[in-house]
DNA sequence: ATAGGGTTAG
């Protein structure tokens, strides 16, 4: 990655000084900013943070109302929660809990650590005389949690005036509700109240337009912004990727390249790659890994590595996303599991389970993902026997098995054959079937030719509740089938989006309670 | 000396 500035780093020596300062000449206006400094530097420095704040806690002199601030930053950056939930007792025990600053700061850390907007909303109505940071707080946090048209509620139930920060959550909680007319109206807005460019806004602005607008005036928005930054390449990379535009998003990061007005960074790189990947393009995903390679200095983060990885896989180069995966330092869960999903759907089972062995000889823990690459890798290679063991497994692992796996085992019954276990095992099933769970039962009568079968859970089907989410399912299955990735990729994704939009549904029913 | 903002993998 691009070189980072160097971050100042605290000797123990220096962590003693201020230690001693706390006892021996305790003024918060001193020790805040150390305190301060501490949490900025880095997150390897956030226990000492704590530890030096738990010190100034103990003494009435060395802290005041801004040392809480500072703290609830610490938990933010880290995502401590527990600390954070501590603290917020320590302010309520000093009777600091009116401040304005802290109750803001508040806001935020619910948001951030826990995505728990209810704690967040509770600090906000507490607060009397909300200000514009309050508002574009709590706007910002509904938009992040995935309440868009509550977050655009609020914008539209604020009595102070909006800022740009403001203007940003709100236009990206219409990126995320799709609302065009909304989105449409916050640009308006924007025109029509801030003179001044911000490209953190005019970016935010153009994620909204290519990813709810046209492919055209996102590129006509693109072009003719005063002021470019990576954000904005990426973001319209990230954004045509999104969109299906594969072809064109890599036609941008080469205008990118070419133009030299910024250099890509890692998110330019994922995005990049993932439009590589949804088109099994293989030359242009080889170049960008050359492209990598020729930045001096680029160190390969799991994110890139696991981009690449994951493009060599959908070309079903195995011998090279091997290569990357054998280059990674640290392999995390992702790395792991692409390579295992990798090697089943590239006709690799067996090296797919051993691949596996060697996951957990390594301590890295499999999650649920794993497992439907592990089972696929079981029904793709016809191995039904340690598919039953790997899916009796995934208690050990404390993971309650989802639909998808149910619907990899129906799969692996049906492709050997075993149509009736298949069928019992739908029967056996604590949850409803739903189409993908069908749909692999109907491709198995195919395949077989059990036509009396197929009709039979065909005429089921069609009766059947939510056939629109069946019939995508079942799409999706057949174009694997007959092995168009792309587009059985493309059905998955739209089925997943379809499914962020109904959990976010549910949750704002508990919200209100 | 205190709070809020845009792009990131299976």
């Amino acid at each position: 990655m691009t070189l980072k500035p160097p971050k100042p780093t605290f000797t123990i020596r220096q962590l003693n000084q201020i230690q001693a300062l706390i006892i021996t000449d305790p003024k918060p206006h001193i020790l805040n900013p150390l305190l301060k400094t501490l949490i900025q530097s880095s997150n390897s420095n956030t226990q000492n943070a704590f530890l030096i704040y738990n010190q100034m806690l103990h003494h009435p002199l060395a802290y005041n109302h801004y040392t809480f601030t500072y703290a609830l930053q610490a938990c933010t950056l880290t995502h401590t929660h527990q600390k954070g939930l501590e603290i917020h007792a320590s302010v309520i025990k000093c009777g600091h809990l009116h401040d304005l600053f802290i109750q803001n700061s508040l806001i935020h850390f619910y948001c951030v650590t826990r995505n728990d907007i209810f704690s967040a909303h509770q600090i906000f109505n507490s607060i009397i005389y909300p200000d514009v940071v309050s508002w574009t707080t709590i706007i910002s946090g509904l938009s992040k949690c995935g309440f868009f048209r509550e977050a655009i509620d609020m914008f539209a139930a604020m009595n102070v005036k909006p800022n740009c920060n403001t203007l940003v959550c709100v236009i990206s909680a219409c990126s995320g509700l799709g609302s065009l007319k909304f989105g449409k109206a916050i640009h308006g807005y924007n025109l029509r109240n801030f003179h001044e460019d911000n490209v953190i806004l005019e970016n935010a602005v153009l994620d909204f337009y290519v990813r709810r607008g046209s492919p055209e005036s996102a590129r006509h928005l693109f072009v003719k912004m005063p002021k470019r930054d990576v954000v904005s390449w990426t973001t319209m990379i990230g954004g045509y990727v999104q969109r299906g535009f594969c072809e064109e998003a890599v036609r941008v990061f080469q205008e990118m390249l070419q133009t030299k007005e910024t250099e890509p960074n890692e998110a330019t790189l994922v995005n990049v790659l993932s439009a590589c990947s949804s088109i099994s393009a293989l030359n242009l995903g080889q170049s960008v890994h050359s492209y990598i390679n020729s930045r001096n200095g680029f160190w390969v983060s799991n994110l890139v590595g696991n981009a690449l990885i994951n493009m060599y896989v959908k070309c079903g180069e195995m011998g090279m996303a091997i290569q990357v995966f054998n280059m990674l330092k640290d392999k995390d869960i992702i790395s792991w599991s692409t390579v295992t999903s990798g090697l089943a759907m590239n006709g690799y089972g067996k090296q797919a389970l051993q691949l596996f062995s060697l996951m957990i000889v390594n301590w890295v823990h499999p999650d649920d993902i794993t497992f439907i690459g592990l089972l696929s890798a079981c029904s793709h290679g016809g191995m039904v026997d340690q598919g039953l063991m790997i899916f009796k497994a995934m208690s050990v692992y404390k993971i309650v098995p989802q639909i998808q796996h149910y619907a990899c085992m129906v799969d692996m019954y049906g492709r050997a054959g075993h149509l009736e276990e298949a069928e019992a095992f739908i029967r056996e099933m604590p949850c409803e079937a739903d189409g993908p769970v069908w749909g692999a039962l109907l491709n198995a009568c195919r395949i077989h030719g059990n036509e009396r079968m197929f009709e039979k859970i065909k005429q089921k089907l069609i009766y059947m509740k939510g056939v629109s989410a069946g019939t995508f399912a079942l799409m999706s299955n057949t174009y694997a089938s007959a092995d168009r990735w792309e587009d059985a990729n493309k059905v998955r994704n739209d089925i997943r989006s379809m499914r962020l939009k109904k959990k976010a549904g549910c949750s704002w029913i508990e919200m209100k309670n």
